[in-house]
DNA sequence: CGAGTTATGGTCAAACTGACCATAACTGAT
DNA sequence: ATCAGTTATGGTCAGTTTGACCATAACTCG
């Protein structure tokens, strides 16, 4: 087990330090059924404690931001990305998720677009992974992840955060199968649709997508807002 | 306005410090018509910043404990009460949320039952004000309790929340009356005795309530468990 | 031009919801 | 004792939503 040079009066009298992670998510296709899939993008660690383990992107705070600024600075240096969603997750505050020290995680939660997320930066310390087949994560980011997924999966079933996965323009399919991949169930093409439709966020464009083996579906737009996250209220 | 002993540089150089808070809620008679209504403690500022104003009861982390842990004696410490329900809300962590340092607080709001508020300590310090008519609070905490607001409706619309601002047993009607008091709005008795019927968390007692002025309403008990926040989920 | 496949619109019954009516059961006043 | 007042409780009915499923439209490819 990992031991401190401070001793343990020291470390109770340092403050537990405050780092700012995020999970983030985005849809690529699988490579064996190509239908799309959660992925995200995790770091290698480079030190102790959980050297040479995989874990999510994150960093201290520093002084001069807010907590959402920090998280976006932090998804945009590890990955070269610009979310098209950022909501708060949860905070981790438990007392021995780092061997070595005290410290309480504001975790973040981002969903980029597709277009966005073939640009990101792969390397040989950050890479994407499927989010169903992840492996022994560094800290407690296996729980962290899992939560993240559990709220994904919620906010999709009531909310308007699907669209966020997608482009600008969509098919109704295409929405559909977002649903599909992130509550792992296969629904109704028909109902679904039905549903959408009376939806009245979601506008219908004259455009159709061109060029698919079948008849072409027609394109359509999200036209709603985000949620009303503390964050964002100001924003509205 | 107030200036801090520290100058600029120094300022950036300290971590932010971090604080939990807590919003508590708790159902009394109004004293006006007597139904039951959201109140919430509240304790008196007697430091600048915002010396003399009204604020929500919290305090440093402590190193040995959780979050959650921290919400809990904070909570104890001020009220003298044991939460029936307590969650994380929220990590605010604004850069000017309060004007003397950084401060990033992690609140959680809790729900107590009436027996235990009734027992409540109340003193120069420390007050309970009706949620709808609280005046101006010291640093953001006005936003924050109206996001607190928001969830708690949130969370009775949906979940299971209700059971805990009553005691173990109650009525269908007094269920109704803490949905009419959050809500802000009235409800079908008949209707809404349907929709809790067919919940089966909702176990029917033999006893009734006695001593009312009017036909005795069946006693009912709830048999389920709280959400699955990170924080609970190792404890079920 | 026909087969294959997706897009899209529709039907039907079951489940759910909100508005509302009726009866039961108690207290308190007459 | 009886009745008026009030809450508890059960029920009806029409409108809406949901899930299962069928049918046609429209495109590509061989």
């Amino acid at each position: 087990m990992y031991s401190s040079s401070a001793n343990v009066s020291e470390r109770q009298a340092a403050p537990p330090s405050l780092a700012i992670s995020t999970v983030i998510f985005a849809l690529r296709p699988s490579e064996s059924s190509g239908r799309p899939t959660l992925w995200l993008p995790l770091v290698r660690r480079i030190r102790e404690p959980f050297k040479g383990l995989w874990a999510l992107p994150g960093g201290p705070l520093s002084h001069s931001e807010s907590l959402q600024d920090a998280a976006s600075r932090n998804l945009r240096e590890t990955t070269g990305l610009a979310p098209s969603y950022l909501e708060q997750l949860y905070a981790f505050g438990g007392l021995h998720r780092s061997p070595t020290q005290r410290v309480v995680s504001i975790v973040y939660w981002a969903l980029v677009q597709p277009t966005e997320a073939a640009l990101a930066d792969e390397s040989e310390n950050v890479r994407w992974f499927r989010a169903d087949r992840l492996g022994e994560l560094a800290f407690d980011h296996n729980a962290i992840v899992d939560y993240a997924l559990w709220r994904l999966r919620n906010k999709l079933a009531y909310g308007s955060v699907a669209y966020h996965l997608l482009g600008e323009y969509f098919t109704l399919a295409q929405v559909r199968e977002v649903y599909e991949a992130v509550l792992d169930r296969e629904l109704d093409p028909a109902n679904f649709r039905r549903q959408l439709k009376s939806t009245p966020e979601i506008e219908e464009t004259g455009e159709y997508l061109q060029g698919g083996k079948h008849r072409p579906p027609r394109l359509y737009r999200f036209t709603g807002r985000p949620g009303l996250d503390p964050d964002n209220r100001s924003t509205l």
